[in-house]
DNA sequence: GAGGGATATATGTTGCAACAGATATTTCGG
DNA sequence: CCGAAATATCTGTTGCAACATATATCCCTC
């Protein structure tokens, strides 16, 4: 169960070691999101480091995965997590890595249909499982409620104008 | 006061165009803290390029002011926000842009004593409120309390375990 | 059906992140 | 005092992030 914690003097500013709590409460959840997205991620590049990819390739190659069919090099960008520029650079070291082809889409020559191989679906399920099970390392002391929570402010946090 | 959002269908979920809601709480919350900071990290990269700096040569930059007398590199990497390998090059930038020196100990010549200079330290006063005033921006949307809990439960993720 | 704007991808370049490993100096045990 | 471990910084290297800009193709209007 949820125990109070009486610190007066903020958290994030006592791992600092400073000396004063922050003036702007908005400055204070920033660096905190700063801080614990830091070490999450960092986690996160260890453990994807054995199987020769990254977070974020990661997440391209489960976008494909997601669609099923051939998806476009645009659409990926769109479906990312994280914003990511330089897109066709990321595709192109997935298919260098042969864990994804991409041909020109014949109706519109612009586009490139990207599609996952076989190899980098088999990659995908073999990184399934342990993910999982490091998410829940990561995060399941927290309670339902408060990942619940925190998943409400995290949206919350980023849309600047509900009242447009 | 804080009203009860009703989508069922989790925010990031939507937003990503997913068809199914996320399995893994923990991963959801992950990815939403993944989303959030990328968003506001964007904007804090496009706010601190006019000044010549990055974000985390600003931390650095802090760190020093903070202090009012000279740090040690080993020092400013355990007060740093976000972890840090490769500390002394960081400094070292910080160094070529004369706004920050460094010297030798001589007590212990493992060490070196980093000093903010007039000049980071008129950097410094240049950004201050503009800063507070993107902070306020990015995040005032959000309710006082809505702020704290945030602060709060970012904190506790980061604790893997309360009960050793 | 030619031209202008929108769309989708590619490329050049710079600088930094991240890890591994090397160096220099101190501290401490015997 | 000698050597081993600990501490604090430095250096080599790789790959990617980020921006700016370029190219190719399509779409729409007149």
């Amino acid at each position: 169960m949820p125990e109070k914690t009486p610190t007066k003097t903020s958290g994030l500013a006592a791992e600092l070691g400073m000396q004063s709590p922050f003036r702007l409460p908005e400055r204070e959840v920033f660096l905190n999101l700063a801080r614990t997205f830091s070490e999450l991620n960092h986690d996160m590049d260890q453990f994807f480091k054995p199987y020769g990819i990254t977070p974020v390739q990661y997440n391209a190659l489960r976008i494909l995965r997601g669609h099923g069919k051939p998806v476009s090099v645009y659409q990926i960008g769109e479906q990312m997590v994280t914003r990511q520029p330089d897109l066709p650079r990321l595709v192109d070291r997935l298919v260098a890595m042969e864990l994804a082809t991409k041909r020109r889409c014949q109706n519109d020559r612009r586009v490139m249909w990207v599609s996952l191989t076989p190899k980098g679906r088999a990659l995908l399920k073999k990184i399934d499982k342990p993910l999982d099970r490091l998410h829940q390392d990561q995060l399941s002391h927290l309670a339902p409620e408060q990942l619940q929570q925190l998943s409400v402010l995290l949206c919350l946090a980023r849309k600047p104008g509900t009242d447009p």
